[in-house]
DNA sequence: TCTATTTACGTGCATATACTCCTATTATGA
DNA sequence: TCATAATAGGAGTATATGCACGTAAATAGA
């Protein structure tokens, strides 16, 4: 017999195996944990590979515009350039429309960009077999969707 | 014709587009973005909602237990219970083992998460309609499978 | 033209995440 | 028993994330 507090116990227990976002977020832990890894001996974490990236494939681009293709606040990309300005890989200029800040990757930006990506590919290869090619697939298949159906930009 | 430099452009951009890592995160700053604004009425971030909800379910629990339970690094977990501590909702006291401190919900902390489960059953209902019932399935399985395949736990 | 609005961006603040190094307690085994 | 190893946890440091609020530049409309 079970008491009542054992019932919501199983109810709690329920609603966080269920829950969308603390399930996201949590395989959203354990992948950024085993590509952080990977990367560690390009220097990146896979936050700023990923930023380096979408900058070498939109250059030139203004935070704004960016910060919306990443799904991500325009404060945090502001934020999250910081290292990388400190770092020399990324060039900060005032636009043509003087609000605008343009972002393009320097030359050292694009080397250490360049040593990352075979790390990437190694970890990134390693778990669409981990996970079984067709698994893989699904699963970007439904993050797209995800992104496109709930994306506030 | 293109330029080698926008071929480069077009492989960094799927690189981008293809990186399991980045669209994970991506589709959890959504979701979150989501989930944070739904439950604001009940004053927990969706990250704070998730906590109450799985010390609910486990309590009593120790620090290492739970986080490994949520797949979050165990210095993260005690920093991510300071402020929920600081409302009162969560007690920690030391265990039989006196390494080890064990965390349970407070009257107030049990009272805040009944509060929030309304406003999390709402937005919860909302993705899974917005997403279609099959699609949600889908995401929790393959988010499932991805966790229990590539969780370092 | 000139004011009001919109747009682009930054700062202050708070939380989220994890690595490294450290202490205290428990368990092991010679 | 006692020294060593293993385990549980905390603090320092750094990055990641986003809201509220404020400033400067561009745009719209009277």
């Amino acid at each position: 017999m079970n008491s009542g507090k054992t019932i919501h116990r199983k109810k709690r227990s329920q609603i966080v195996q269920n829950c969308t976002c603390f399930n996201l977020r949590k395989a959203s832990r354990a992948v950024t944990q085993l590509f952080d890894e990977a990367l560690k001996p390009s220097g990146l974490y896979a936050t700023q590979f990923t930023l380096l990236a979408a900058i070498s494939s939109q250059e030139p681009v203004t935070i704004t515009k960016l910060s919306q293709a990443l799904v991500m606040d325009r404060t945090t990309l502001t934020r999250n350039l910081n290292p990388l300005q400190k770092e020399g890989w990324v060039e900060v200029v005032p636009g043509e429309d003087k609000r605008t800040k343009t972002l393009s990757l320097t030359r050292s930006g694009t080397k250490v960009l360049k040593v990352a990506m075979t790390h990437w590919n190694q970890v990134q290869s390693q778990v669409v077999k981990t996970l079984g090619t067709g698994n893989w697939e699904e699963l970007l298949n439904i993050l797209s969707l995800t992104i496109k159906k709930l994306n506030p930009y």
